[in-house]
RNA sequence: GGGAGCUUAGCUCAGCUGGGAGAGCAUCUGCCUUACAAGCAGAGGGUCAUAGGUUCGAGCCCUAUAGUUCCCACCA
């Protein structure tokens, strides 16, 4: 064959190719083959804001090194893909580019409004698939993309109806986080807790029944017109006689009491609260507890309602100053002084958080914690790595009740129907209704579900669900989930309990947790910061291969890796390491080759090559299946660079220079470990691997759809492994010894090799000549060569004659060190096979590996004596 | 306040269930040896944060301390 690699590895040229192949030729999904295994993996939404970054590579990246394996391994995989549903930030996005077109909610009716925002949605989504497939995405984005979009509502209401049924989801007076400016209700991970610098106005609250006053402090002085009790500590001594008394309200002049409460801390302040249920989540619990009454004092926009009209319509900060100067004014403040404290505000428009009373759907979430925690301390879905189910447990043993109800008009709007004459209410699957009381006709629920209840249905909702479907029964329970450990609450823990309940078995098996990437200061990757790293400007430059193995090596799982430019150059390196040395293979190869597998008749070299390559299957299969991608990736990384190009290519150079038979023999090996390392290799940089592949092999075969490497029996050649080594330590000893004495690689010695195994070395004098710079071997069971500098392993002694250059107190002195070394192991080993206790506890292939160790140190020790005294 | 992680070579990090400390980059020395200078051959460099403990044996397990990062909760 007459193919040719061009001459530098170029990503570029060839990464748009190779993808526009497997997709034209159908190799992601193939045909659903029902007989194989299934393999199924769930992926977090790559939607969240429309642009690819880090985060999402990393992502990608595992889940693409995992599929492409297990599809390589003869499973029927399948990927689940989470575009469809209204991801938070992208709601933000499609709403804010429909404001920019000047659409809002009002022009177009709710319903029309929805179709468009799908539309959005589908740019914003389309957008970021477009980028994932750079990155050599196997997932087949085109049918997997839309097929959910109904059957997730569908599964939506199944589950609203079947929750409120079970009374799993209640309507309640709850205290929620309200963004005044949204107008929309907030769960406590969509609020932003910022530093603020405020201030602390002490007031004075006077007894009804007497002159005397009570001191307290508050951040807000607006809220109190909604005050309704001022508490203390029960233990407080300096309050306790107060607790029942009556206090009327400054401006107000409502009477309130003085009640006790754990809650309130003594030593903090004055130790006196005032208490304000309306308007503070504490507050809102204390005023439960004490029967107190709640009044709300803000509109829906954070102002003052007309109950106060004095105030009325002022938004909350024009009413504190207002407020402020009516207390100083009646002689209620007592002084003010600064103070900082922790605000929230709103994630998406950074506005303060009001917490605000209001009528909220939820669910019930003791109930369905309990099974989801059971499965996890059972093993049937397991954390890797696994501290994290420690995160896990903690948050479910702590959670509270989940609202679900969002007053935005996109996403899933809640089944529940009112009717405005008489009051019922109905929650039905059915998109209208009729009053089963009255016959009116009903007016459904404008809130529409928290993005996360959808997604919680996940798993099964795209595969068909609430129909019995064949993909279904097949591909649930799915194998694996990947995703950052910043999304466990969020999604994990939802996506358990609601499998749970609805499925009666675990979303996924595995949950494999990943680390967040950072700058090279160790800081998170961030807008403001202007820090974030572009994925896709990194693949323009180094390629998306280099990029992947970037990603996926050299950090443990879980842990947070940062993005360091000379990461990817070594990984760009490693990939045009392996690019040459296929350029290597592929210009010796006559035009007629045809691969037919490994030759009979392997040479040692041969032998030990495929021992080594086998024993890397062996390990890169286990290592994957345990999660170890990054271990997987260092071990190829070796064994191509190290193990293949610095030593089999040299070791085959001789023979391919001889021609004949030799040449033909040492091509087929080479060809063969090229195959094979490319197939490992293929899942972590696939591009490249298919590139070569198809260059080597012929245009119509691809990579993607070979077997994957196993460890095979026939392939392990122990002994002559082993052997070989020997003759390597030799050649490095002999570079080693060279280099010390400062001799040039062009000034070449004849070599004296006294070994035991004389075979084995004098089959090997070329490899010598070719990687020692030996002008010639000898080989012999006893030499005495005078004026010669020495290098010595445990199976040879080596004599490297070169008069003029060997100074004899220089090799003396270097000939002792090597001898001090020798005794250090021998005196290690003896020390610790002399230990009773260690030959009797120690398992007994540890031992023998020592006394092996400890025989090998000794003649090693032996050779380096006869040495000393050929020159002393 | 509750929880989790991290501390290993100059830098960034590996080190799988405890068995003589590793990689990449950087540094030093010598090489343009026709696959590769994005390379080749060598070298130096670490009391594995500190102090105890368990064990025949500890970077790894236990306890305490220090420094550091993150998550959750949150003070009127």
């Amino acid at each position: 064959m007459a193919k040719e690699l061009a001459k530098n590895y170029a990503p570029e040229e060839f990464e748009d190719r190779i993808y526009a192949q497997w997709v034209n030729k159908r190799c992601f999904h193939a045909e659903i083959d029902r007989t194989k295994k299934p393999y199924t993996i769930v992926i977090p939404p790559p939607n969240i804001t429309g642009q690819l970054h880090m985060g999402h590579a990393l992502d990608e990246t595992l889940q693409d090194i995992l599929i492409r394996w297990k599809r390589m391994s003869g499973y029927c995989t399948l990927w689940l893909p989470g575009t469809d549903h209204a991801a938070i930030a992208t709601e933000a996005k499609i709403v804010a580019a429909m404001r920019e077109e000047g659409i809002t909610k009002e022009d177009l009716g709710r319903d029309k409004f929805m179709d468009r925002a799908w539309a959005w949605k589908d740019k914003f989504g389309g957008r970021i698939v477009e980028q994932l497939k750079k990155l050599g995405s196997s997932c087949d984005w085109e049918r997997e993309r839309f097929t959910m979009d109904e059957g997730c509502s569908k599964a939506v209401k199944e589950v609203f109806v079947k929750y409120y049924e079970k009374g799993l989801i209640y309507r309640g007076e709850r205290i929620i986080n309200w963004c005044p400016k949204c107008r929309t209700s907030l769960s406590d991970a969509e609020v932003n807790y910022e530093d603020q610098a405020g201030h602390f106005w002490h007031l004075r609250y006077k007894f009804k029944d007497s002159d005397e006053y009570l001191e307290l402090a508050t951040t807000r002085p607006e809220t109190l017109l909604g005050d309704t009790a001022v508490a203390v500590n029960p233990n407080d001594e300096r309050y306790k006689d107060l607790v029942g008394k009556m206090l009327i309200l400054p401006i107000v002049h409502r009477e309130i009491p003085v009640v006790a409460d754990d809650y309130v801390e003594m030593d903090f302040g004055t130790g006196v609260v005032k208490i304000t249920p309306a308007h503070d989540p504490n507050d809102f619990e204390v005023g439960k507890r004490h029967n107190l009454e709640v009044i709300n004092v803000l509109t829906e926009d954070a102002r003052i309602t007309e109950d106060y009209p004095k105030y009325a319509g002022m938004d909350r900060y024009e009413a504190r100053k207002a407020i402020i100067a009516d207390l100083e004014a009646e002689g209620a403040l007592v002084r003010t002084e600064d103070y900082n404290h922790n605000v929230g505000t709103c994630y998406r428009c950074g506005t303060t958080v009001e917490p605000r009373v209001s009528t909220q759907w939820f669910v019930k979430m003791e109930p369905l914690a309990k099974p989801a925690i059971e499965a996890v301390k059972k093993g049937a879905t397991k954390f890797v790595p696994e501290r994290f189910d420690k995160i896990y447990y903690h948050w479910l043993e702590n959670i509270k009740d989940w609202c679900i109800s969002r007053q935005i008009w996109w996403g899933h709007q809640i089944p529940a129907f009112y009717c405005d004459d008489c009051g019922e209410m109905t929650v039905t699957k059915e998109s209208a209704c009729t009053c089963p009381k009255c016959g009116k006709p009903m007016r459904q629920d404008p809130d529409t579900l928290d993005t996360w209840f959808s997604s919680a249905l996940w798993p099964f909702s795209t595969l068909g669900w609430p129909e019995k479907t064949e993909d279904l029964d097949y591909f649930y329970p799915t194998n694996t989930l990947v995703t950052g450990y910043d999304i466990i609450f969020f999604w994990v823990i939802r996506m358990m309990f609601s499998a749970l309940e609805n499925m009666g078995e675990v979303p996924f098996n595995t949950v494999l947790i990943h680390g967040l990437v950072r700058d090279a200061q160790g800081r998170k990757m961030s807008k403001s910061l202007g820090n974030g790293i572009d994925p896709l400007e990194v693949i323009d430059q180094y390629g998306a291969d280099a990029l992947r193995f970037m990603l996926a090596t050299g950090n443990a799982p879980g842990n947070d890796m940062r993005y360091i430019d000379d990461k990817v150059k070594a990984a760009r390196n490693f990939a045009n390491k392996l690019w040459n040395a296929s350029r290597f293979i592929m210009m010796n190869l006559p035009d007629d080759f045809k691969f037919t597998g490994l030759p009979e008749n392997l040479t040692m070299e041969d032998k030990w090559l495929v021992s080594k390559f086998n024993q890397l299957a062996k390990e890169v299969n286990a290592n994957l299946d345990a999660f170890e991608l990054g271990v997987a990736c260092t071990k190829l990384y070796d064994f191509i660079w190290d193990v293949f190009c610095d030593w089999y290519i040299e070791l085959t150079k001789p023979r391919i220079q001889a021609g004949g038979e030799a040449k033909a023999s040492a091509q087929a090996v080479l060809v063969w470990a090229m195959q094979g390392m490319l197939k490992l290799l293929h899942p972590f940089m696939p591009f490249i691997t298919e590139e070569i592949w198809q260059t080597l092999v012929g245009d119509d075969s691809m990579i993607m759809l070979q077997d994957y490497p196993v460890y095979d029996e026939k392939l392990q050649y122990t002994a002559e492994e082993e052997a070989f080594e020997k003759i390597i330590a030799a050649i490095k000893a002999v570079r080693n010894t060279r280099t010390e004495l400062n001799v040039p690689p062009s000034v070449k010695a004849k070599l004296y090799i006294e070994t035991a195994d004389a075979d084995l070395f004098k089959g090997a004098s070329l490899f010598f000549e070719k990687l020692a710079s030996a002008s010639e071997v000898e080989v012999g069971d006893h030499f005495d060569i005078p004026d010669s500098a020495g290098a010595v392993t445990h199976a040879a002694r080596i004599f490297i004659p070169m008069d003029q250059l060997v100074d004899k107190e220089k090799e003396l002195a270097r000939l002792n060190k090597e001898r001090e070394k020798a005794q250090k192991d021998i005196d290690f080993l003896s020390k610790k096979l002399n230990n009773p206790g260690f030959l009797a506890k120690a398992p007994e292939q540890l031992v023998n590996a020592e006394k092996e160790k400890l025989a090998k140190a000794q003649e090693k020790m032996d050779k380096i004596m006869q040495s000393i005294k050929a020159y002393s």
